[in-house]
Formats: C-alpha cells, structure tokens, sequence
DNA sequence: TATTATACTGTATATATATTCAGTATTTAT
DNA sequence: ATAAATACTGAATATATATACAGTATAATA
C-alpha cells in the first residue's frame, strides 16, 4: 500500500462516512458537494489516484461503483457474538442457554487463537496469574493442552480455572496462582475429570 | 415487521448478496439479471413492497439507493482501530506515531466506557490490581478522575500506571498494587505531573 | 530541465438507472 | 363479488452519473 496525501486521505474518509450513512458509494458529485470541490473531476481524480495506490476499487460505467479495499472489506474484520458464561449448573453442559449471561461482540481474530466462549471468573484462585473475580477469560474448547496452560476444567460437576500440570501418565496436578487455595491432584484412574477448554486470552472492563 | 413473501424473500437476500459481494447495492436491472425476471418493473414493485413493509429504504431519484433496515445496520457493529501504545519515548506526546507499536480492530462499545487506546504495561507495580507485564489496559483520555480509579500519569515525562487518591488540594498519592513498590506523593506545586487518562478495560492475550 | 504527480475549475455527453404507464394473471382478503 | 395485493412482461423517458476533454497551477522527482 503506497503513501497517501491529505486530499486523498479526506476522499477516503468521505467515501467511508457516506456509506456508514447512507448504506451506498457516494457518486462525484456527492464527493465534491460534501469536500465543496466545484467540479466532478476533482473527486474524478481523487477516485483514480486512490484506485491506482489500491485503496478502492472501481466498477467502471457504474454507478456509485465505488467499494473499499482492505480495512473496510466485509471479509476482514469479521465479528462474532461471544457467549459470556457464568456460573454453570451442575451437570448441565458449559454452553447451554440457560448458562449464557449475555452475548459480547468481538472480532474472531481477537486473541492469538480463535475462542468459544467467555468464561466470568468466579473467586481470587487464579489471582497470581493476574485473572481477577469477575474477569471474563477466553476459552478454546480443545483438549490440546501443554503444561503450564492455564486450564477450564470440570471435576464431578464442578467448573474450575486452574494452571495443568501432568504429573504422570495417570495423575494430573491443577495448580491455583493463589497461596490460600490448595492444589488439586487427580487420579484419571478414579475421578470423574474433564478438561473443558484452555484460556487464550483475558478481558475486564471497569 | 410484517410478514414477507417468497419472491420478496429471495429480493433481500439478492440485495445483501450483492452487498456483499460488490460493495454496493444493486439496480433494479441487477436484481432482474441475478433472479431470472424479464422487466426492471419486477424489481421495482418487490422493492417498494419491500419498502412498505419496512425492510429496506429507498433514496428516491437516487441510483442504487437501497439499504437494508434493520440487521445488517452500519451502526450496530461499529468497530474502530485503536492504537497500542508500548514504551513511551521521553517528552514526547503518548499518540505520537513513533510510540504506536501495532494496532487492533475492536467494537468501540467493546468496554463500559468509550477509550482512546491501548496502554501495554510494563513492570508488575499494579499486579495485585490483576494487572500484568505486557497487559493491554483500555485507556480513555480524561481529566475527570475519582479515587480509586486507575490512572495513567506523567510524572516529569515518566509514563506510570497507578491507583488515584487525592489527598489534599495540591497533594496526590499514587498507590501501587504490589508490596514491592513504593507509593508516589506528588505535590502538584512542586512537581510537573499530569493526568493521561483512567483504565476502563483490560485486554490479555496469552 | 523536462516530467510526473497533485489539485483544481468548467463544459460536455454517452449511458446507466429510476421510474412511470399500459397490460395480463393469480391469489388473498372484505 | 369486488377490491387489493402479489407477480410478472414490455416499452418509454427524464435524469442521475461516469467519464472524457480542455485548461491552470504548484510541488516533487529524475
């Protein structure tokens, strides 16, 4: 993408406001009303020279023919509705409606890796890890986990955000960043264990 | 909303189709050329029926005129890029494009309070406040400031991320969030501080 | 120094486009 | 039984719009 000029940079933004106004291109004469340019030619131009350095593209012989490249391309900032889960009742699966506090709007490239959900923080366990009660952590539903994850994991019913540890083919050690909480370790062989998805992000709004 | 027809069904969606293919709306000869009909009056009457009953309006006298009410609105899922601010460079103004380490595309209704940018924190002083090395803190550029919020100062060109307690007229504590940090008191008579902004979301990718 | 890019005004025009009018036919309400 | 809505074809037209052409002027590049 080459360098832009003032001029230029003002048509662009005019072209981005009418459409986020009107739902359509502006045509030159809209241009020229809305930047006081008294000739056609002069958005004409402008049009051309944002074409050629690839900021737009042109539909020749049509009208309002104008689209955007790049920032603005519906396939580039794609959004999804997250689900904000909260406490989720026993026994119950994590992304049943009646677990789904609200929705959150976010685009899916957001975190480093694509997500499923987030999960409302309940209680300080994961406190030395920086993740605070009510903190919305992203969840990616996988069963790929490393040591050292940070892990949502379900035990007999019971939904909990610890960091995983193997300790052995058998043995698994969830591990709190919390000196008051004590350490989980689970014998594969004997409980009821699941692990639900990793953390790959964090969000908290105050 | 009232109820729709098939023929009128298969409008709108010829509609957002195009939309979304090209960037702008269709003519009427578009729409006959797209769903097999003979005379651009076929076009015309679905669309005032379609603008009657309240799914799309049409700009009168305007080429490609049409925008679709209601879920594809522009201004439901606004998104904007905001700025990551990493190491601020000594006297220089935090937004200046030197100190813009990269960028992110985020709905700006995305935390409670409309923001400005993305402060990346360096060292762990407000790490009991959840708040880490590397953490993006939501920043929004204001002067309006209670105790116990989280604000960004500028003490003689240092950038420093703190809790807010005014303790007289002209005097300031900055409080860290960690046992390891010493508390800041600034004498507003004496020292050059200045308030950048308060944190009003926090965003962690891991 | 000549050339290219930028930044305009002003006029002109072919055509792209909305929109009206005249019909025909079927289905749905009143 | 009559009106109104739906669902079309086909033709005509005023105008909205892209786009070319003729100029003027300045700054940046080669």
């Amino acid at each position: 993408m080459k360098e832009i000029t003032t001029q230029q940079q003002r048509v662009l933004d005019c072209i981005q406001v009418y459409l986020n106004k009107t739902g359509f291109p502006p045509t030159r004469a809209d241009i020229c009303k809305e930047l006081g340019f008294k000739s056609p030619n002069s958005a004409e131009t402008h049009l051309r020279a944002l074409e050629k350095k690839g900021f737009i593209s042109i539909e020749s012989g049509t009208s309002r023919g104008i689209s955007i490249i790049g920032s603005s391309s519906p396939n580039d900032k794609i959004q999804d509705e997250y689900p904000v889960i909260g406490l989720v009742a026993a026994g119950s699966p994590t992304l049943a409606t009646e677990n789904i506090e609200n929705k959150i709007n976010c685009p899916n490239n957001f975190f480093d890796s694509q997500f499923d959900y987030f999960l409302k923080v309940k209680g300080l366990s994961m406190k030395d890890a920086g993740i605070m009660e009510d903190d919305l952590v992203a969840v990616k539903k996988t069963s790929e986990i490393k040591n050292g994850d940070i892990v949502i994991a379900r035990i007999d019913d019971e939904v909990t955000i610890k960091y995983f540890k193997r300790k052995s083919e058998k043995v698994i050690e969830l591990e709190a960043a919390n000196e008051n909480y004590k350490n989980i370790i689970i014998d594969l062989e004997v409980e009821d264990f699941a692990i639900e998805g990793k953390s790959v992000g964090l969000l908290r709004k105050n």
